[in-house]
DNA sequence: CTGTATCCTACGAGATACTG
DNA sequence: CAGTATCTCGTAGGATACAG
């Protein structure tokens, strides 16, 4: 978890779910496991060009600010599943338009990001 | 603008439109911009914890992205309107969803940003 | 299968001072 | 009023290696 040294501003709404969904992955991860996907390798998987720990590290994030729940299943081997709050799936409609606009908008999006990449060579 | 050394991997719509909404003050540029407040020292008023350099920044790149145009009158003292692009009014409903459900959850999402804070002190 | 501890780097963004 | 040029810094996130 990163330590925070300065102190937003806070205003608008948009300013306050910035705070929550900042994190390259983060949307995703709601995502996924509001669909059912709810092991950490089963995220890992389904997230492969996460490394490992910020995986953990956006996974905690998402915890303390109540949109996840973390269950731990005393077994071995070790199982753990994340689920969505109330909270958290209450956000769920948010991301899926998000995404749907993404979707529905790829190709565009796809040329305009290549336009502004300097060495450019998309990944995909 | 910044030079981007690393390629991203965009698999989905919720990273591509990452790539274009990642910036600090963004979503609220382009909403700004919808409501027709045009001109940059209006939008610096508005945003008024952004610098005007990275206000400019960010305001090429959504130019660059395709979802606003700048216009130059040539006139004194100069003057400069930004609007938004078809490409970026497509975009404002997505933006005002996510508006909505902050301003909805604004209480409960100051609680658990503010539990989060290390040395904790919430500007507003 | 889980998670954490180090180390390291790119880059977003602020401050300030300047030009047209 | 509008924009750019430097300089600087914090920190998000990757790589790797290890531990329960």
């Amino acid at each position: 978890m990163y330590e925070r040294k300065t102190t937003p501003n806070l205003n608008c709404g948009l300013d306050l779910i910035g705070e929550v969904l900042y994190g390259k992955w983060k949307m995703r991860l709601l995502w996924f496991i509001g669909q059912g996907h709810k092991r950490p390798s089963e995220l890992q998987r389904k997230i492969p060009d996460a490394s490992r720990r910020v995986l953990n590290v956006q996974l905690k994030e998402l915890e303390q600010h109540e949109l996840v729940t973390r269950k731990i299943y005393p077994v071995v081997p070790p199982k753990v599943e994340y689920s969505l709050t109330e909270f958290g799936k209450s956000l769920i409609p948010v991301i899926g338009a998000i995404g749907e606009w993404g979707d529905a908008n790829s190709e565009r999006l796809r040329e305009v990001i290549a336009k502004t990449l300097t060495h450019s060579d998309i990944g995909n």
